[in-house]
DNA sequence: TTGTAGGCGTTATCAC
DNA sequence: GTGATAACGCCTACAA
């Protein structure tokens, strides 16, 4: 079955190639009406599909977006499984969608860089999740097409950044558990990294404990991975190591619900004996057992944002010299944490 | 900045194009040694990168591969919250970035086929998950590129499929539960769709039933739609009208998820007043409290068997002549049933 | 072994 | 208004 061409339908309609793509590309003012429904008819009759790959070789717009999510040291697989990133890659499509463009969803190597694909693609633009090298950041500057970095404290203006106020939501977490009564605070934490999202969180809950006069110990940071099994692992170091701790901050809600089945594991119960609040409100929060009290963010309106932001960059529309758009934070109590 | 072409490589290296074209494209054995290093020096000096359109023009392949999940009715979102789809796409990506193709994420709004993004994008092949109306699949033929349907019953030759048995699981699941001295079972399902898994794990759940001489009552089926609130909704029925429901069989986990909570709002708890069984085995099940016994299915190997039987009809190996690829299932005993 | 040139499907620049 | 025609970047006969 050989493709539909602008030259068939040209060819059907009695015109040139050139009107057909005056008639479809917003400039039917350049044609009379009588051949734009001539146009029209043979569009339909032929059913005719413009090819993107021929329309991008003249005008270097692909109508792709680059996605990119970090991906699991282990299996190299993007870690769509964390249910943050599913909820926000299915708004960012969406949105998308509705603009016309499509998405290219890629893991990535931390080796090769993203360079490659997007010259490969001529994607219009990219948006980028999680925290990598400073040699990755400095390779898509080359490729010189408008970046969203979401959840990044990357210091480049080059990029436009789209988070929340992560340090303000570590305070507010911890200061809910002091308000009520706890004392003792640990904080589970994936890797520390620099200018990441957890790096905030855990400065806010530094804030918080000096606020209150808590002291502050090495020895109530579990940091490793964000991850279910990590929360596990932490929850049962908790449970037989700490007596002491009555109160647990993770900084992601995924890491919450290990933290609450370790501590079940070794009898301890949430919240009845140890209270434990999340970060982040993904979806599976309000499912959990017992529903996990935790800092809201709205991740949908996350993803919905970048992808007007980026559009707009890509559309060169006044480019709001909002560098950094930061989303509201609200506490959303449900039950996983006691006052004492 | 102007991109590198293909001339400013053979510019550099003194050769013709056309030797570069045979250098990059496994033709080396057109190309003498000396221009073949000539050639690799200045590609790796100008950092050359092909364009994908341009290739794609001429030789008709996009190395571009379409993946569609179903899409909520309210939002037009690709339900990638549900963790089946999330951790299906996060293998698909991983095994088709190995093969060096890229994949376009999509919902798709029932209303508008897939035919125009397939047609635009050129795209190779596709995976298409969820149930259609015929249209669509009518539709899709028409493209003429390698599909593969996964967990879908639809009877056309002109499809791949991959899934499991779905009917045997439905079974397994509910003898299960008659094993344990269940004989009051409920199931509590998505929408029963023609030609859809949720048919055949309900088909399997009555099988096991007439086995054991258990009688089959319309009461008892809580049809719904396939999410954690149909579940709750049910689990509060269950718990209220029907208090001689001793287990309940999920359709799916993130189902059960709801259920148990629906339950547990009323009251019951589980396993000890009342047992529950999931369907899938989602990453979600085994963190959830209690963990969900389940019918295990190995998620991640479904997307990899689609990734690679769907390359191999597009390289038009000797399409071996399985219709349907049906992976294996197994019972997944956590703590949400108990023998009574 | 190497280079020239035509064509893939579009868009855009011209003349008419 | 309309229609040739030259790009866009690449591949591949074909000729040298």
């Amino acid at each position: 079955m050989k493709r539909i061409t602008i030259k068939d339908v040209a060819r059907v309609a009695g015109v040139s190639t050139a009107a057909i793509s005056y008639a479809l590309n917003g400039k039917e003012s350049k044609v009379s009406t009588g051949t734009l429904m001539k146009i029209q008819e043979a569009v339909a009759l032929l059913n005719y599909i413009p090819d993107f790959s021929a329309r991008s070789l003249v005008n270097k717009k692909s109508y792709l977006i680059g996605v990119v999510i970090p991906e699991t040291e282990e299996h190299n697989q993007m870690i769509l499984e964390n249910p943050f990133y599913s909820e926000i890659v299915s708004a960012i499509e969406s949105e998308l969608r509705k603009h016309n463009y499509h998405l290219i969803l890629t893991g990535t190597d931390k080796g090769k860089g993203y360079f490659d694909l997007s010259m490969q693609r001529n994607l219009d633009g990219a948006i980028i999740m999680g925290i990598y090298h400073e040699s990755f950041y400095e390779e898509l500057k080359k490729v010189n097409i408008p970046i969203i970095l979401i959840d990044s404290y990357i210091n480049d203006t080059y990029f436009k950044k789209i988070g929340i106020d992560d340090r303000c939501g570590g305070g507010l977490a911890t200061r809910h558990l002091i308000e009520n009564g706890h004392t003792q605070i640990a904080i589970v934490t994936g890797e520390i990294k620099r200018n990441g999202v957890v790096e905030e969180r855990f400065l806010g809950y530094q804030d918080a404990l000096a606020e209150a006069n808590l002291s502050y110990s090495l020895e109530y940071v579990f940091e490793e991975s964000t991850s279910y099994e990590h929360g596990v692992l932490a929850g049962k170091r908790i449970a037989s190591n700490h007596p002491e701790i009555t109160g647990v901050f993770a900084t992601a809600d995924i890491v919450a619900f290990g933290i609450i089945s370790g501590l079940n594991e070794c009898g301890k119960r949430v919240p009845d004996d140890i209270s434990v609040i999340g970060f982040d409100d993904i979806t599976m929060s309000r499912m959990f057992i017992p529903p996990l009290t935790t800092i809201h963010q709205d991740i949908k309106a996350k993803g919905i944002q970048a992808v007007n932001c980026l559009i707009q960059a890509i559309q060169c529309i006044a480019s709001n010299d909002h560098e950094k758009i930061t989303l509201p934070l609200s506490l959303m109590e449900r039950q996983s944490v006691k006052k004492i």
